[in-house]
DNA sequence: TTTGGCACTCTTGTGCCCACAGTGCCAAAC
DNA sequence: GTTTGGCACTGTGGGCACAAGAGTGCCAAA
């Protein structure tokens, strides 16, 4: 049974796991006693560093690959790593500033979160992710309806933060171009600056009490609103980019787990739901192996924050790597561009 | 100095060929003599063969790997193969009830090349990929104009098909809303019915007219409209689904090759050019290996066909597999997968 | 023109050996 | 009690020889 992690593991282990993690991610090998007792500066014999190294794997934080390689860290390792041990190394000033110059020149949104995607991705050499700004946090705007043929009517809906949404419905009755006009004019009154949560909520009260006179225009209207409200486009609400990079990095070089690996990105909502988690988080989050409960993560750590505007977060972004990363550059870079992003939003 | 293909390729070496490169694509191994007598089903020796297959090296139809190995089709080979030997499988009918029940509950153009590609990637295994709607040959339907903030106006356009595009600008001075309406009225009623191409041609025209008067507000309205009509999003043109299926084939599987492929995928300009040289041409299309002009695409063939909607050319459809792939059963889904997105467009 | 024979070549898999790196443990030293 | 040197042990990986298998090219005979 291993012993409890605070009574084996004393000061002088800890700097030994810290100097063992960053040169096993500086070169990706196992590192052995020799190497670390020449690393650690405390002028100790290899010999003793054995001794410790036991203890570590005793306890879970490191693991040799085979009888006679050296250790590398195990998640808990890494996740003991980052909660006690890193030392953080702040963004180089010029890069802060040509990330900022990159992501304030978009004026449209969904260019600015692709922007953002791809900073993260060649400033980390790794993937980056951004999920679109959050609907219900947004405010209803404007809604219009345009008739397309029969039934089929495209119905376009802006919200504030001048997004568009348009999705095509059918509907059971036929409408003239007055009608459509009549109901859009009546919901832009009705409903405007809710957030898109609150209306689709009072859309569907309303849609109740209206129910008893389906004939009405409104009612209809009503319904074409909730339609829309319902489900959002699965596939916009998330942009990936500099996938292959993952491609680059030994320890996730198998084809097989590198394919599942990238049909979870392909699928999307599976990671959306794993960024939500974070969503309720402040600052930075970071997820080491399969602590995303993701098994083609397992060897993957994913490093997120939220971004925000007048103080509600709007979305997150990140990245995703090996769990071997450069944890100290790559935590402040992601930190930044989260802030960077917010900064830019707010002043809309 | 190789002898040309007309004299030496006679048409029992066209027979050999044609079942030498059906074997390969069944197998993926390279094809011996032996192997080559007994499934030709002519009764002759492997000693024969040889002398044959020897005739079809020299003219660059196949080749082998290295001294002692089987024969394998070249480029040139497959070309052959497609253009002369090709006996197509046509598609079960069932397939097509299925493909066609899937692509026909789509109402939103936008949702409906997603499933027409991930359909294509599903019937073929491999990465199916389907372009937007051409925007030149869409009709011009309705603009808005919607003020955000100080002088960042929202234009959205609206094109015959439903399809809604719209782009964040800034303007030199502040419109009110009543400005903005007015705009829009005049554009909307001024350009109606034309297509995007024309109109953008007629409003720079207008342009230089207006150019004088620099203050009138339909010169404003007239450049906003030419700001959006100008570029489009580059993103936003083409849909690509089940790359990783690519990972699956041997010939692809060295990570360094498959990234660039991937990096290929992600820049999309590249392969969207490709596929306009598609646009043109009538019916199916094949380009193998290097015909792409692409070095990553060395081992890949792209089969593509252009859809339809009144008799002119909206987009292109296809797949991106290994070049050994099975054009016979690939070449007709493509084929019908273009015919059932042109007929569900066209009842419209 | 076709065929069998034969020498030749290249790949692939296997077994073996050895150097290397690093470990675990023990007994002695500090 | 901690640290250390010594030593036996153990996977890994590269190199090498060897044999089996597949297939070729060429030649001479049918």
């Amino acid at each position: 049974m291993p012993s409890s992690i605070d009574t084996s593991v004393n000061e002088r282990a800890q700097h030994f796991l810290k100097v063992l993690i960053e040169r096993y991610i500086r070169d990706g090998q196992p590192v052995g006693s020799r190497t670390l007792a020449r690393d650690a500066g405390m002028d100790l014999s290899p010999a003793t560093i054995r001794n410790v190294m036991a203890d570590l794997e005793e306890v879970g934080l490191v693991r040799s690959p085979h009888t006679s390689a050296g250790r590398v860290p195990t998640n808990s390792g890494y996740r003991f790593f980052v909660d006690f041990l890193l030392t953080l190394r702040p963004v180089e000033e010029q890069d802060v500033e040509r990330l900022r110059s990159r992501i304030a020149a978009e004026k449209d949104p969904k260019a600015l979160i692709d922007v953002a995607s791809r900073a993260l991705s060649s400033l980390t050499s790794m993937a980056g992710l951004v999920t679109v700004p959050r609907r219900d946090r947004l405010l209803f705007r404007q809604i219009e309806f345009l008739r397309l043929s029969g039934n089929r009517i495209l119905v376009i809906l802006v919200t504030s933060d001048g997004e568009v949404q348009n999705r095509v419905i059918e509907t059971g009755v036929t409408f003239t171009e007055s009608q459509l006009t009549e109901a859009a004019n009546f919901i832009n009154a009705h409903y405007s600056s809710l957030d898109l949560e609150q209306m689709r909520e009072r859309v569907l009260e309303e849609l109740q009490e209206t129910r008893s006179r389906m004939d009405d225009i409104m009612s209809r209207a009503l319904e074409m609103a909730g339609q829309v409200l319902n489900g959002q486009g699965p596939d916009e609400d998330m942009v990936v980019s500099g996938q292959t990079n993952l491609m680059g990095f030994a320890e996730l070089a198998q084809m097989e787990r590198l394919r599942q690996l990238f049909d979870l990105f392909a699928e999307k909502r599976h990671i959306l739901h794993l960024l939500d988690r974070s969503l309720e988080a402040e600052g930075v989050q970071i997820f080491i192996g399969d602590e995303s409960g993701y098994e083609p993560f397992e060897d993957c750590s994913i490093v997120t924050a939220p971004y925000e505007v007048d103080g509600r977060v709007k979305g997150v972004l990140g990245v995703v790597g090996p769990a071997r990363m450069a944890y100290d550059k790559v935590i402040p870079i992601v930190d930044v561009t989260a802030r960077l992003v917010s900064s830019i939003l707010n002043q809309r």
